[in-house]
DNA sequence: TAGCTCACTATACGCTCATATAGTGCGGCC
DNA sequence: GGCCGCACTATATGAGCGTATAGTGAGCTA
């Protein structure tokens, strides 16, 4: 069952422990890591900030505790749905199950924040989206690897930009409705070339005077301005 | 070199004022607002805090400076390469110029920090990839809004995830050999279709039981296995 | 020369934060 | 019964933040 303290926490009776790793999970999600408080956590968890520190010894452990706990449940999550046999492309998940909306939602804070454990996720999923490409539309792309990492980046980032395009719709793409509109759009997006093939051998035409060693960005990255 | 302003104009004798501006995109850039403190600025500045409170009155007024300052440099260097008959979908844009790179990312920072101007920016951005589709690629979707939203959403989020698209990657996709690479991969991607017709709509069919009016935020029961 | 303006610096204030420590009540064990 | 261990709270500490203010010197005007 993919019952739990999360998303159908079902009762208060968690132990306290537990209460405030959810609750740090939900408002870093929310509001990002520098964002969130440890006083706005124990609030949110009915504790006292010392309690956070006597389970979890520093806000940074915490944040740790709750980066591996909402990975390794996100991946029982989806073993749940495969075992199940329910569509597993990432894109239409969310609108079955809170929870799962919940930790792509954290796990996307993560990704901007800075996490190893999120960045050893998305480096995964672009592995896993790489192997799925050339075994189901090998003739996309020559560039798996590009292709995978462009795809896994769009995918997280559109979520990371989840209150711009729910603005934009004028619906929270995390309600239901939302869901299914932007779902809809993501299927037609998948599924018909945006650009004509003409097009695009012109753009490349155009880029391909870049690829020789002349250093139009020679200065890249500041050599000597700043002061340290 | 590049110690200088921001991008083209030039030198080191700009005024304590431009410096500090163009110090404070460069941080907010990298490392967000709130992960930017005034000091951080006046030192990279070459100045002191408390000329910036003298010449901006607040760090909040600073930022909104920044953004105002970042849109319509971008508009106008875009104007530039428009009026020179280049490339000018948005994707192929960074690799030419050093500060549209600076510019894109401090916008997509002002997005997630939430910022007024960029987000206004962002729904033009929609609007205006809604009237190009309903123009030059009516037959992709139905329905144009949410096509153009998840559109923009999904090119700005990659940005947001520079980071991590370049790793996978190996290679820093805001240079200029990364740019090439992931433009390729963004060239296939919206010139062939990853999914074929009759995948997604079985996928289609799998989600409209969700339309149902249920409350989709039901507690204590699963809305139901979804289909399939 | 005197006097004014103003870009600019040095320093201090008040606040919030994460972290640290001291203290309390309660259940299990001999 | 008496003690120990542990979940838990209340409060203190020190760092770092944005903001505020007093002071300084160069350049202008008359």
């Amino acid at each position: 069952m993919v019952g739990g303290p999360i998303g159908d926490p079902a009762f208060e009776d968690l132990t306290a422990r537990a209460r405030i790793r959810d609750a740090a999970i939900r408002l870093f999600a929310e509001r990002g890591i520098d964002g969130t408080t440890v006083r706005d956590i124990a609030q949110e968890a009915g504790v006292s900030p010392g309690l956070l520190r006597h389970h979890f010894g520093s806000k940074e452990a915490l944040r740790e505790v709750c980066d591996a706990y909402a990975l390794d449940r996100l991946v029982k999550i989806k073993e749940d749905l495969v075992f199940e046999g329910k569509v597993a492309t990432p894109g239409f998940l969310p609108s079955v199950h809170p929870t799962i909306v919940l930790l792509y939602r954290y796990l996307t804070r993560a990704l901007l924040d800075g996490s190893s454990g999120a960045a050893a996720m998305f480096d995964d999923m672009v592995t896993l989206s790489e192997q799925w490409i050339s075994k189901h539309a090998p003739t996309v792309t020559e560039d798996y690897r590009a292709y995978a990492a462009v795809f896994v980046g769009m995918q997280s980032g559109m979520l990371a930009m989840h209150e711009h395009v729910s603005r934009a719709l004028g619906v929270d793409i995390f309600t239901t409705e939302g869901h299914l509109r932007m779902a809809g759009a993501l299927a037609d997006f998948y599924s018909h070339p945006l650009l004509d093939p003409g097009f695009v051998t012109k753009a490349r035409a155009a880029m391909e005077p870049l690829r020789a060693p002349n250093p139009p960005t020679a200065t890249g990255t500041d050599p000597g301005a700043e002061g340290a």
